[in-house]
DNA sequence: GCAGATGATAATATTACGTTATCAAAAGGA
DNA sequence: TCCTTTTGATAACGTAATATTATCATCTGC
């Protein structure tokens, strides 16, 4: 590890080319000088002077030292300016949330990055134990779940209730939707289809409801923008969160199904209790809870 | 200016977690880190770690300076791989010469750089004078001269011989060329015209030939490769070196007229002399005497 | 709620560092 | 070329920075 003082020395040295007129501008002695340089050349292992005489020129390794100075000098200033002031419209801002609210959320993020071009959005998909995980980590800074895992660490706060939709291709909306609709149009699995689509349908459609791998399956797919398209081809039916539905761009194909029990989740927003989060997650914070302010609690259809 | 070993120590605990195995890890005592961590912390004026009784998460401002050790760590890890090897392959090569010169080493040079992408050749057509300075100075490593400069701080090479050029319109070529023809055509100046003018001229037409400064003037251009242009054109003639001349696309439409009296200029290869160079100038070295090569004393045509 | 572990603090020991004193030798001027 | 002045290196010493030991308060996990 290189000593920062004897380094700093060494810069004087090289850009006064005396050893006492470097003393004199550092407020030491010659022979402090001499010893700093002569310790510095010890701990690299290879002279940085060529001494000839009392003059010197810098070796290869001077050089490369001496250039290597001059750009860490740099740093450090520009870290202490980053230190000293919590720039709102400059660096990392790492959160994550479903896929879904991923894809509903990342353009507003985008406009806001275009806008301060020191901004660097993060943005990662994710299911709720890795959102988590990594906040527990610092991987990431903020993240938005949908069951609070307890932790001391972590704090949460509401953000709103984001229904489960049951959604069929729209030719189905003329016509009344019972379980035999849905064994007829098939079931388009993706990641947590199985899961929504279990706690949705045992809830409406319990008596001949049984199991999710009872349903007869017509496709799967990962990718949370394309979970629809077989949907609105006529294909089949899924069961998504509204945030998936509604930012799906060919609404006119889709039918979204009223059903007697809504199912939904809580959404909160989490964080490390103690983790004091710098100016320009503020602004994040405050869109997030703008943008989902629309999801109230539903009330069951009467 | 920050102290290395307390930021080294910083980092350390950071990744560990733990005051206690950040000491066993460095091997030191637990007080030891603390106190490095307080004097940190007192050092950049703001607190790194936000503590919750033993426990710690990191402030915005220490999550700054840990990016930024990290940075800096794989920096000087970098810096001593660039200390221990001297990679003829990579770095910055300075060279300057006469800008004749220096059009035609340009393209050899970037040849190499194009081979080698670590290379950056920075080549500067400069008169005799800036070029000796900028030795001295340090700012470049290698340059060409013709009039080697007395100082014990440089050491020349020579490297051969460099005629100046009489050139004519190729339309002169059939007639023998006297003193009125040059005021016929007409003369073209440039930066060191009127001084290689003087010199080929006065030796060779000394009964006629005066002064530059009485010399028909029919153009004045500073680009060196634009010199021969007006000559090729037929509008007049002008002195050159050979280097120049030899370069230019248009051949046929020159005509170099043979002079009883020579006049040449020797070239050498200078440099520091207690510098020790790089291994990446070698080959530019040996690239420049084997361009050179060809660049023989001229005897005096009978 | 208790035992073990953990970090903070004060006092002391140690090490690293800068200074003074001195020397050898290199520049620079006559 | 000689002499003076300046300059950098080295050794010995003193000071300041840093680590350690001892101890305490308090947190964490069982």
């Amino acid at each position: 590890m290189i000593n920062q003082q004897w380094l700093h020395t060494f810069l004087t040295l090289v850009e006064v080319g005396h050893f006492t007129q470097t003393a004199e501008k550092l407020n030491m002695t010659q022979p402090g000088v001499s010893q700093q340089i002569k310790k510095l050349e010890e701990q690299v292992g290879v002279p940085l002077l060529n001494r000839i005489g009392k003059r010197f020129e810098l070796t290869r390794e001077g050089e490369i030292l001496y250039r290597f100075g001059c750009s860490r000098q740099q740093e450090e200033a520009q870290l202490f300016r980053e230190l000293r002031f919590d720039d709102p419209h400059k660096g990392e801002c790492r959160i994550a949330c479903s896929g879904a609210m991923a894809t509903f959320l990342y353009p507003h993020f985008l406009k806001r990055q275009k806008i301060h071009s020191g901004l660097m959005v993060a943005i990662e998909g994710a299911p709720n134990e890795r959102i988590i995980q990594n906040l527990l980590k610092n991987v990431i800074d903020l993240g938005i779940v949908t069951q609070p895992a307890f932790s001391t660490e972590l704090v949460y706060e509401s953000l709103g209730f984001e229904s489960l939709c049951l959604v069929l291709p729209s030719a189905y909306a003329s016509q009344p939707t019972n379980f035999d609709t849905l064994e007829e149009v098939g079931f388009i699995d993706h990641p947590d289809g199985a899961h929504y689509a279990d706690r949705l349908l045992s809830a409406n459609f319990g008596e001949q409801f049984r199991s999710v791998s009872k349903l007869r399956k017509k496709g799967y797919i990962n990718q949370i923008n394309q979970i629809l398209v077989p949907v609105s081809e006529g294909l089949g039916f899924t069961v998504l969160p509204e945030m998936a539905v509604r930012h799906f761009p060919q609404q006119a194909l889709l039918y979204v199904v009223p059903i007697k029990v809504p199912i939904y989740d809580e959404l909160f927003l989490a964080r490390k209790k103690h983790r004091i989060l710098p100016k320009r997650y503020e602004w994040f914070e405050k869109k997030i809870k703008e943008l989902l302010s629309g999801l109230q609690k539903p009330k069951t259809p009467v």
